[in-house]
DNA sequence: TTTAATTTTCTCATAATGCGGGAATGATTT
DNA sequence: AAATCATTCCCGCATTATGAGAAAATTAAA
């Protein structure tokens, strides 16, 4: 006992690079400056380990120094965004439908993108000129819950299908999508009969109404979302916003499909693991 | 010569970290997929390691499988793209000052943010509603060329002017802001003195008239950038947009320093290497 | 400009972890 | 349902990440 063990480290199970890249996770709104210091402490690693992940991270532009002390997220990751944005095919062929449809929807318009296991807001239509529609961008979605998560997962390929039941079936069951396969698949059925989903389970004063957008027959790549309050709402209007949606996607795949060969535009696919 | 030498490695200088992160630089808008064959001949090293890279990227949510095979840019870049949007006192303050300004500068406006040895534009407001805006944030402009880099440039604190002057007098003379420190000096000197810079050295049928924003005293953060075509632009027309820009220019850093005590927003400095 | 308080990098021995090659597993299309 | 991929697992070896403290550089003040 009169020497100090040397060399020390945490013994987590996960590699070096998994811990250096979850260092950025922890840069969020709430917490967007962190300090060497604070590192060392939440991390549990030396100082110099923290230093050495910090440079890592400054020289690939994912973190930057800020005055007195600190770090914050870097501009790699708005150089990164733009990226995804100019190779994207929906960015460019899904804005002049959602002007189209502003007036006849006459509330919000999401652009939701099937991301594997993750979906999220990838362009929003303003109606009221006080949101600041450019916020929405990124805005994840829970997989289960949300009619644009929900009718994207209605047209996933059956093996993934069973594979997300056989993964995930404590959050399905917690979302409501059914206890058993048979009741998940079922449910999923009767949405990929109608077309189109309404649903108002994420923000209960709306209603979402979402229809599917395809990057090849029977390949599901985002979809588009219609959003009302839901005061007011008949029936009727929700079957018609319904129609409206499933025909303006139906032209959006369209687009999609003429407009893939000629770039090598590609749809991230769904692994479970 | 009968057994060859395992699990050597392509003796890189730098680390794993570094090579992992060095991968996403790949994924560019000409080339958006990578398959793993193509990451094994690129990298030079084995699949079981591109494998590794690749999956633990993936688990970041910085990749994203695509159907068939190959990888393209994950949804995690967009989602802290916005987590970015949102902790920047920036794009609260600037919006409505840009659509105050729309109709006097009847041309375009940029806002671009300083990131240590980068500069990029984070905001856009057009006047041709044929452009896309959404696409200009995430721009980088070179920090030597433009009026946006140059104007922030100008209003640095002398000692990083020292160290940018020592490391990086190459570009410098380059881009002909001096060939000594006296010369690269006196010329930063002058722009301060004016206030604003007009410069037409990125696209030459514009003119970009440029403004600094400080989020502490004399600590700059940002540029707006007026941007008019170049013909038919008197010096009399300059210099009034000049005065334009640095009017707006100190309301918005009245309002940045003002808003900053509320929040714990931070800004970028530049350390140079 | 010079000085004093930081923050950041460097040095080093140690052993933990990433590395390549090949087999086993898993996923997806016909 | 079977065949063809893509992906993960296994394992010995050595490269390379690690913590503690010293040296250097950077920043803010005088």
């Amino acid at each position: 006992m009169d020497s100090v063990t040397p060399a020390s480290r945490p013994v987590s199970g996960d590699s070096s690079i998994t811990r250096v890249l979850g260092v950025l996770d922890l840069f969020t709104p709430e917490t967007p400056v962190w300090t060497v210091d604070m590192l060392v402490v939440r991390l549990g690693v030396g100082r110099a380990t923290v230093y050495r992940y910090v440079r890592a991270l400054c020289d690939a532009g994912f973190l930057v120094p800020v005055a007195g002390a600190g770090y914050v997220l870097g501009p790699r990751f708005i150089e990164f965004d733009r990226s995804i944005r100019l190779a994207d095919p929906l960015l460019h062929i899904v804005p002049p439908v959602m002007a189209e449809l502003r007036d006849v929807v006459n509330g919000g318009q999401l652009l939701c993108a099937f991301y594997g296991l993750r979906v999220l807001t990838v362009l929003q239509d303003k109606t009221d000129p006080n949101i600041t529609m450019s916020m929405e961008r990124g805005r994840p979605f829970p997989l289960f819950q949300g009619s644009p998560s929900r009718v994207i997962l209605a047209h996933l390929p059956t093996y993934q299908l069973r594979n997300l039941a056989l993964n995930q079936q404590a959050e399905i069951a917690a979302a409501g999508l059914g206890e058993n396969w048979a009741d998940f698949r079922d449910g999923l059925r009767a949405i990929r009969r109608a077309g189109y989903l309404a649903a108002s389970d994420i923000d209960k004063a709306l209603v979402g109404i979402s229809a599917p957008i395809f990057h090849a027959p029977g390949a599901v790549a985002a979809s588009l979302c219609l959003v009302r309050t839901r005061e007011g709402l008949t029936a009727a209007d929700e079957a018609f916003l319904g129609g409206v949606a499933v025909e303006a996607c139906k032209r959006i795949s369209a687009e999609l499909q003429a407009f893939r060969p000629g770039e090598g535009a590609a749809f991230p696919i769904s692994r479970v693991r």
